[in-house]
DNA sequence: TTAAACTTTCAATAATTACTGAAAGTTTAA
DNA sequence: TTAAACTTTCAGTAATTATTGAAAGTTTAA
């Protein structure tokens, strides 16, 4: 396999994957595109490669910026704007996992601590409903509770708690 | 907040969480009344309750069992067919962390380790690809590896889990 | 058997989500 | 200033994904 088929083949992977952690795939590949380029690319460069068009790419640049994966760089001489993104993949499954708590798990968890404070009526469907939200409730809670503190040992936290977990 | 509204809520919530764990939402919502349900339900009584159809019905179920989330159960002079879900919510999520780890991230490791080891042509934007998509190969097998761990102590491993990280 | 009761399939359609491109907005250099 | 170089916005459109409903398929009881 060569260069050019290896870089597609990784792009357009990484691409479909947008949606296991939850981002679309121009975004995705806007992403990988960045993580394997030696140097930081203007909007022309990315819109070029990726075949997209100025506002897709603007558009997904800038929800890349406040995922805070992705920052502008200045070059010297440039009067553009280029952009780089964080080349550290352990740090780049930190700030996902941190932000994908905050946007999607903390509301949740918000919800099932509603529901399952609900008066208890007395009837069979409201005990079950209950009981199972509440057990889903504290399930959430914990795997919440866990990815912040995994996270939150920074440098090399994989390994860290892989060794923790099975030592 | 009555039973009615924080059933609606509850299932509402999950089903637009169902993109959280990968699947869809009418997949979802099914999973959720079934969850809270008090007896095994039918494919009408799952209908009227989502205002869904026949044939939807019957897709997301038969998805569900796939998944190994729902199975179908006989009750005494019944004909039709009546379904039930996991009802524990540790093996709830024992079952998706496994079925994600199968279906989405093993493919990617794959992917990964084919583009990672191609040949060194000596250039720099080879060398930055192989050097990162290494890293990330490194990372999801990791990740995996964990998952796949963390998920076959069986009995109670979210909290386990928990207390080994952080005792 | 057969026909009623039930489930599955799948082409058509609806709903959702992503993308384009041109106009409006902003910044900078002269 | 102003005009060129650049970025953002957003209404319209395209692509994707989910849903319907009716026809075909299956099972069971008589």
């Amino acid at each position: 396999m060569e260069y050019q088929e290896a870089k597609d083949k990784f792009i357009s992977t990484w691409g479909s994957l947008g949606s296991l952690w939850g981002i679309n795939k121009a975004m995705a590949q806007i992403q990988a595109l960045l993580f394997i380029s030696t140097k930081p690319l203007s909007m022309e460069e990315i819109m070029a490669d990726l075949k997209i068009s100025r506002g897709n790419t603007s558009m997904n640049l800038r929800q890349l910026m406040d995922w805070g994966i992705v920052t502008k760089t200045l070059v010297a001489g440039e009067r553009k704007e280029f952009f780089t993104t964080e080349k550290d993949v352990q740090e780049l499954a930190r700030i996902i996992a941190v932000e994908r708590s905050r946007r999607e798990i903390k509301p949740v968890v918000k919800v099932l601590s509603d529901v399952s404070s609900i008066k208890d009526d007395g009837t069979a469907k409201t005990k079950e409903l209950i009981k199972q939200t509440k057990a889903l409730h504290e399930l959430t809670e914990t795997m919440d509770v866990m990815i912040n503190k995994l996270v939150n040992q920074k440098q090399n936290w994989i390994t860290k708690s892989l060794l923790k977990l099975f030592k």
